[in-house]
DNA sequence: TGTACATCAGTGAACGCGCGTTCACTGATGTAC
DNA sequence: TGTACATCAGTGAACGCGCGTTCACTGATGTAC
């Protein structure tokens, strides 16, 4: 038998998913109404306030939750390259778009609201992605220094690198499989652009400085 | 004394002014109403219909319209480089900057429908996006060959740098001042990064061919 | 130039609709003793 | 364990609102002769 507490959890969480289900290549979430979403979650429209002030409430705790996925998806990332070895690129990229098919409509929210109309949304989602920015940074310089490859400008790199994926990434979501392995290919190629012309630029700057 | 057809399109002109002078950081497309259109060009919610079908013929006008912005812009400069000579990133950015200013509610249009929720609209847009790829790759291998400085995969280059600029672009249309002198230090850094690692590559794959 | 008729941009009233939000309520779950 | 009371998630009716769209219209501009 449930408690009262967590039939309330279970109630919210339908709140969430029935938004996330919802959102699509064609529905973002400034289309969402609280109705709809109240009755996709089998609730009455005045429930809704027993778990949420307003709907970007609800929102923002689904971008919360992007946010753990992004962390997610960076650990298991990284999991993956310390086991396989291989091109860090290569599985990072690879793992992203494994991990695209399975959050697709959390990453299409982020993805979204990140240039959305919404001031709150963007600075949580800038929040976010800043987040993922940082570890990015830290990983790079990480493996330079035991590549000995020095970087210029590490965190530009990984901004310039999230850019890019996310942008990709927003593309791959409605590509079929095909098209996908070609995103895969292309984004591969201008991560190594990316990692390689700052590896250049370093080596000019050094030299310079000599 | 105007015709009839010169205040007919006077009168779509005010309609697709009214339409973009209600765009900002806060209100996309999507949030607009016919009527709220109407009543901003100051006509009747019913004349609407005279000029336009739907509110999303209007939208896809506006479209076109920044699509010209952009051709214009690659034109501008194209002129300025080679007036001026000195570095064409460095210039370009200035001049997109420059632009931008001109143009906000024009580009931040392209920018969110891009990504945004209506097929037909994301479709436009990655026209006119894709037009505007397709110079910078001819521009890009043109200033190659007269540099003897090879590149690899122009037309990839072309699109990440598109890619980035118009990201930096949307974060700049919302900063002050002095944050947008950061973001055209920033651009122009990642710019730099993506040609000189295509340069770099592309001499790695001339060695490995000899 | 004048006249009679056609065109058509702009109008105002009216419609039905889904929306967010309020309110007083119900009844199961939880708690104090 | 049993009883009396408190809590509170979920309810259904009702509201006022702005919306997109229709309709029959008006009257200035345009055209044919």
């Amino acid at each position: 038998m449930a408690t009262r507490a967590e039939q309330k959890l279970k109630t919210r969480r339908a709140l969430m998913d029935a938004a996330l289900s919802q959102l699509s290549a064609d529905r973002g979430f400034g289309s969402l109404s609280l109705r709809e979403v109240a009755r996709e979650a089998g609730i009455a429209p005045t429930s809704f306030y027993r778990h949420f002030a307003e709907l970007d409430e609800l929102g923002l705790a689904l971008v919360d939750e992007g946010g753990v996925a992004l962390r997610q998806l960076m650990r298991q990332a990284r999991k993956r390259i310390a086991r396989d070895g291989g091109s860090a690129i290569a599985t990072s990229v690879e793992t992203f778009m494994e991990y695209l098919g399975n959050n697709a409509n959390l990453f299409r929210l982020m993805l979204r609201e990140r240039t959305g109309v919404s001031t709150t949304f963007r600075t949580a989602v800038k929040a976010e992605i800043d987040h993922f920015v940082t570890e990015l940074a830290d990983d790079l310089r990480r493996i330079a220094e035991a590549q000995s490859k020095p970087l210029s400008e590490s965190r530009l790199v990984a901004e310039a690198m999230v850019t890019l994926v996310f942008n990709q990434g927003a593309e791959a979501l409605d590509a079929t499989p095909r098209e996908r392995e070609e995103l895969k290919v292309k984004l591969k190629t201008e991560l190594r652009m990316i990692l390689v012309g700052s590896q250049t630029l370093a080596k000019y700057r050094a030299r310079s400085e000599r």
